[in-house]
DNA sequence: CTAGGGTTAG
């Protein structure tokens, strides 16, 4: 045996470091090829300085860029400083070598406006030297300031871009989005033959992806006579980040098949495409292969599986890869599982994943906080609300806009819009994301008006509005009933902002024109939309007519349903009950019979209510609570003292059974037996809030605003499309929803 | 001793 493992064994011989022959040269060459600054600089201590010393043994400029390299690569300003001031005190810091690797070094460490000084002092600059200045503006964002120093390394110094320079600038030109600058650097290349270099054509191709040119870029790799992984990996990137997942797949695969070496950006490449298109089977194939290839100790590809788990649903696969992360995870990873569980509807987990992150002390940045919150948003927990909104102040996150704007989202959506606005106005930075969030807020809390104006507000600083802008300002317009307003800012939005509309757009003028009664005029401009109108428009449509009782309309909206095959019973319950109201009992019964043989559901209705940290969910009629009996007999009270102030059950949409049983039947909708738990467990006066999963009905509307009468409370009801503050006998949405 | 500058990914 070779080598002996036992405990008796003698030490291994140490390595051969003979300390008395200690060339210093050579000590820092080693240090430098293993990369160790902190060697490199025991053994540049060792070398004396004075100019009696030996001249071989004094440091060189050789010396001096090595350890700028290593500085450069450990972006350790302080030191990259040091040996600056140690050049400079030997007059070397202008001298072409050392002043290209000082520029470098600055670069590197993020201070381009240092590395500009030092190229500024130099005597001659050559082509190493404006490269190295184009990479470090490159490299530091400031895209317009590489581009113009390949201009005037030209003009001034007639300096040829080499192969370096253009694969230098290319990466500016993508960040600039400048796809004249691209067609103009790959023009160069093609005439003084630098395209048949990998690195060049590859970054061509990179760069032409980024600008949106896929085409061009997909040319470019198809005429290369020699690819390696970088190529195979741009390109597949570009076809995932250009929206085109399929051909991303696609042209993944073909690489796997022509045994090109797949690396860590292949596989992130593959993901991102996976996640896109939400294809679970592929993401698995990718994950395979990364473990056959031996990727999985790679942190940022895990991270990425994590992501496209998500995206594909399965968090629990997502949360398996988590855990075995171990103590490799990293804050991505954490991000990326409290937004995978944020995103699937799992805010529990999110929340609860979140308080294991601090009590593991992982330090949370804006990405966290934009992830768990809008968990806590849909939770929608008062007090959870105010402790994660504290503790983004604590971590002085509350300012990063995406927070903020998260945080007054969160607001709006726990009913809290005064608290949102407050947030608003205390911005320093508002971005288009931050206006529309309030925007939205106002609107779907049936402040319209107060929507409308600050809309106005916002177009007067400057800040052009979005699709979703428009969306959040329609949608305003809507609920309450601003018919005008809205047509006017549907033309608007092309008109002045050239903004398409999209589907969702005009889904909520169907539902603007629609629930203003104005049904034949909604019709029209169904029939005059540009694009093949989606369920979501044609069932406005049916709400619409389901709110003015127009039986011909619906049917022939629900017609269109049918042929498009939703996934959900609601169209149907929607058109069964129009025809109930119509008293058209026979066309209910054939609604029925389709539904069921579709194997369609109606969804149940349920209301929650949060109390303390207990969530109390209630379906229709449910019995089962602890409290049942209590519930039921407050409730029962409740209804006799609303009828003292003139409610009259609204049982148009029941039929079959007799009046009284009607009476009963509506009596124990999920909504109605929340509140009536809610004043029994709250002190008078408190704010009762309450969630329903589909549109509150027209009776327990009706009911609440007169509860809210009887008993002097404000409730707040969130149902699927909008809050309603039910106060004094009113509702904020003015019975228009 | 011929040094110093460079492509994908998050």
């Amino acid at each position: 045996m070779l080598l002996c493992c036992r405990a008796t064994a003698s030490p291994p011989p140490s390595p051969p470091t003979p300390s008395h022959a200690a060339d210093p040269h050579a000590r820092l060459r080693a240090a430098a090829a293993r990369s160790d600054l902190p060697g490199a600089l025991t053994a540049f201590a060792s070398m004396p300085s004075s100019p009696s010393a030996p001249a071989a043994a004094r440091p060189v400029l050789r010396t001096f860029t090595a350890l700028l390299k290593l500085c450069a690569a450990r972006a350790d300003l302080a030191t990259g400083r040091a040996v600056h001031a140690q050049l400079a005190a030997r007059g070397l810091a202008s001298e072409s070598l050392a002043a290209t690797a000082l520029a470098n070094m600055y670069a590197k460490c993020r201070r381009p406006a240092d590395a500009r000084r030092v190229f500024d002092r130099m005597p001659a600059r050559d082509r190493v030297a404006w490269n190295a200045l184009v990479a470090g503006y490159a490299r530091n964002g400031l895209h317009e300031a590489a581009m113009e120093m390949v201009v005037r390394m030209q003009e001034e110094d007639g300096e040829r871009p080499d192969s370096v320079t253009l694969v230098s600038v290319l990466p500016a030109c993508a960040n600039a989005r400048a796809l004249g600058a691209c067609r103009q650097v790959h023009a160069f290349a093609l005439r003084v033959g630098l395209d048949e270099l990998v690195n060049v054509s590859t970054a061509i191709l990179d760069a032409y992806c980024k600008c949106g040119a896929i085409e061009a870029a997909r040319a470019v790799f198809d005429w290369m006579p020699v690819k390696n992984s970088v190529s195979w990996n741009a390109m597949i990137d570009g076809y995932a980040q250009n929206g085109n997942a399929t051909e991303a797949l696609a042209l993944f695969k073909r690489m796997v098949k022509e045994g090109v070496d797949v690396t860590d950006a292949t596989i992130l490449a593959a993901l991102q495409a996976c996640g896109e298109l939400g294809y679970l089977d592929e993401a698995r194939h990718v994950h395979e292969l990364l473990l056959r290839i031996g990727l999985k100790s790679n942190v940022s590809v895990m991270n990425a599986l994590i992501t496209t788990y998500s995206k594909c649903k399965r968090t629990d696969l997502a949360a398996e890869l988590f855990n075995d992360l171990g103590n490799k995870k990293t804050r991505i990873s954490w991000n990326a599982m409290i937004l995978g569980f944020s995103q699937n509807g799992c805010s529990e987990d999110a929340v609860r994943l979140f308080s294991r992150m601090q009590l593991e002390n992982v330090k949370p940045d804006s990405f966290t906080l934009v992830s768990v919150i809008p968990a806590v948003a849909e939770i929608s927990d008062p007090m959870q609300a105010r402790w994660v909104h504290g503790y983004s102040i604590r971590h002085h996150l509350d300012q990063d806009v995406y927070v903020l704007t998260a945080l007054i989202d969160m607001y709006s959506k726990c009913g809290r819009v005064t608290i949102a606005r407050g947030l608003f106005d205390s911005a320093r930075v508002r971005h288009v994301i931050t206006w529309n969030a309030m925007i939205h807020g106002y609107g779907s809390h049936g402040f319209g008006k107060v929507a409308v104006e600050l809309f106005e507000e916002m177009k007067g600083t400057g800040i052009l509005p979005n699709e979703t802008t428009f969306l959040s300002v329609l949608a305003a317009c809507s609920h309450a009933g601003l018919v005008d307003e809205g047509r006017r800012y549907f033309v608007s939005m092309k008109e002045d902002y050239g903004l398409e509309p999209g589907m969702e757009h005009y889904g909520t003028m169907v539902d603007l024109l629609g629930r203003a009664g104005k049904l034949d005029e909604a019709w029209l401009f169904i029939k005059d939309m540009p694009i093949q109108p989606g369920i979501s428009v044609y069932g406005a449509m049916l709400g619409a007519c389901k709110l003015h009782k127009n039986v011909e309309l619906a049917e022939e909206s629900a017609q269109r349903i049918f042929e498009l095959g939703p996934e959900e019973g609601v169209y149907h319950v929607l058109l069964a009950n129009i025809y109930a109201n119509a008293s058209k009992w026979k066309d209910v019964a054939r609604v029925r019979t389709t539904m069921e043989k579709k194997g369609l559901q109606k969804t149940p209705g349920w209301s929650i209510i949060q109390l303390k940290n207990e969530v109390h969910t209630f379906y229709s009629g449910s019995t089962n609570h602890q409290q049942a009996k209590e519930i039921y007999a407050r409730l029962a009270k409740l209804i006799e003292e609303i009828k003292d102030v003139g409610y009259v059950p609204d049982t148009d949409s029941i039929h079959d059974v007799e009046d009284d049983v009607k009476a009963q039947l509506l009596n124990t909708h999920s909504e109605k037996l929340a509140i009536a738990y809610g004043l029994i467990r709250t002190a008078p006066g408190t704010t009762i809030q309450i969630k329903k999963n589909l549109r509150v009905c027209n009776d327990c509307h009706n009911a609440t605003k007169l509860i809210s009468l009887v008993t002097g409370r404000e409730i707040i009801m969130r149902d699927i499309q909008r809050f309603h503050h039910f106060k004094d006998g009113k509702c904020s949405c003015g019975d228009y929803w």
